[in-house]
RNA sequence: GUGGCUGUAGCUCAGCUGGUUAGAGUCCUCGGUUGUGAUCCGAGUUGUCGUGGGUUCGAGUCCCAUCAGCCACCCCA
């Protein structure tokens, strides 16, 4: 019966699902506000040259991953892969270079990878992140890693560890990648395939193969943390000092290099144990020469992105069998009862949401039975019972329905009495 | 992109070596029991066995293709 399939990779995200991710929305939101960030949202798709350009033509992002196509003005387009570089453009674009600087921003927004999809791995998947424009200063660095983690934590993420490197800024990062390809070269036929291959892309990534020979070989090659600058080292260990000071544990991982050219410096990422092999729930880095690269003034900048089908998969294993929505109260009526009683089950039902209440109204016809068995699977805190003669309101604890004055606005007035009584002893 | 596993009711799954009208649990609906609900008992609805070909007298069960999901790699959020 399958008439249609979802486009591979894709997927419909249903009620059950949206809580969990307006959880982390909201989570995400407070954080970012809390720490004086703006929300941003950029177009679905962008010229393709400014990924070419932004992401890097080597990377697998733009080289393979992308969705590509020609718009019917014979323009090529591509649908967005990541966030920074389109943030990137509009800051250039509406000229925040003048506003006072960093410009913080957060997005939460779709991307689009061409990849072979596994779980929380799709070929669309919702980011949410944030990039702070126009300083070099560590500050920056941590305030950004505090705020991530702190989402994190909001949301009760176990077992998440921070790994923590820095890759340089450009001149350190060429000496070393020097360095590293003539270390490298003479082992070449003995790394794996992929290495080999990136021994003349990008060398860099060879270091978090896994391999297993590679990695006995990348084993004793030249480390990176060797050719960070003076002011490198002292902006590494600014940054690390300050994520004490916050309360971040992290893990420094000199091995640790990012798949998107445009970071220098700090690179970070926080991973999950309860991930699989998709085990990476946001990373993000600092990327000091890339708005120069799109055409800008220089403005040295960081960010991150978090996925938000990761975070939920996180959440999920944490919480099984919670009930989908819950609701404070349940007005039925008895299936006998006619068309006046189902206009004050109405009634009372619609007034006591005006009241700021949650409330489900029977709109099945269900037999009184059922409309227990309802009421008790949304965990309502009263439950009313409609007839021709009256209404009863059920509270959890008791065996006895309590009768309900008959005239209206005292029968819902006796009923959010009772919401308000319960809500101040839970 | 490479290698592997899987695809049967809304959900979880059983269907042995191919053989008459395709099953269980759960969920849902109705009824009974119980001074609400839960529990317990009874009844009922739902499937073109992922899709398309092929082999066969006959296929959910074998073969091929295709689509989708999952696992590892790759990559990444």
């Amino acid at each position: 019966m399958t008439e249609y399939q979802l486009p591979r990779g894709t997927q419909d995200v249903l009620p059950a699902s949206w809580r969990l991710r307006a959880r982390v929305l909201d989570a995400a939101r407070a954080r970012f506000e809390a720490a004086g960030f703006g929300r941003i949202t950029t177009p679905t798709f962008e010229h393709t040259e400014l990924y070419h350009r932004g992401v890097g033509e080597a990377t697998d992002i733009v080289s393979k991953e992308t969705y590509t196509f020609e718009d019917r003005g014979g323009r090529s387009l591509t649908l967005r892969p990541e966030g920074t570089a389109g943030v990137a453009r509009a800051f250039i674009t509406h000229g925040m270079h003048r506003e006072s600087l960093p410009v913080k921003l957060w997005y939460a927004d779709s991307m689009f990878r061409y990849e072979k999809p596994q779980a929380g791995r799709l070929r669309e998947h919702v980011q949410l992140g944030c990039e702070v424009l126009g300083s070099e200063l560590a500050t920056v660095d941590a305030e950004v890693i505090t705020v991530q983690a702190g989402i994190y934590r909001d949301l009760g993420l176990p077992d998440l560890v921070l790994h923590l490197n820095s890759v340089g800024s450009g001149a350190a990062r060429v000496a070393y990648r020097d360095a590293l390809v003539a270390y490298l070269t003479p082992f070449a036929g003995e790394l794996d395939a992929d290495s080999q291959a990136r021994l003349a892309s990008n060398p860099l990534r060879i270091l978090d193969s896994k391999d297993a020979r590679t990695r006995e070989i990348v084993a004793d090659a030249p480390k990176l943390p060797e050719f960070l600058t003076e002011d490198d080292r002292a902006h590494f260990d600014e940054l690390t000092a300050l994520l004490t000071i916050a309360g971040v544990e992290y893990v420094v991982d000199p091995l640790l290099v990012r798949g998107l050219d445009y970071y220098t410096r700090t690179v970070w990422e926080f991973t999950s144990s309860a991930l699989g092999a998709q085990s990476t729930v946001g990373a993000g880095g600092r990327y000091d020469g890339l708005i120069e690269a799109l055409g800008g003034k220089p403005t040295p900048s960081v960010g991150f992105g978090t996925g938000i089908e990761r975070i939920v998969l996180c959440l999920e294993a944490l919480e099984a069998g919670v009930p989908d929505r819950t609701v404070e109260a349940y007005v039925g009526t008895r299936p006998e009862a006619g068309a006046e009683a189902r206009a004050t089950a109405f009634h009372i039902a619609t007034a006591l949401r005006e009241r700021g209440r949650s409330v489900e109204l029977d709109l099945a016809g269900r037999s009184a039975k059922s409309q227990q068995k309802q009421a008790a699977k949304l965990t309502t805190v009263v439950r009313v019972l409609v007839d021709d003669f009256g209404a009863e309101m059920f509270l959890r604890s008791g065996f006895e329905g309590i009768a309900l004055p008959t005239v209206i606005d005292a029968a819902i007035g006796q009923v959010d009495a009772q919401l308000t009584a319960a809500a101040a002893t839970s």
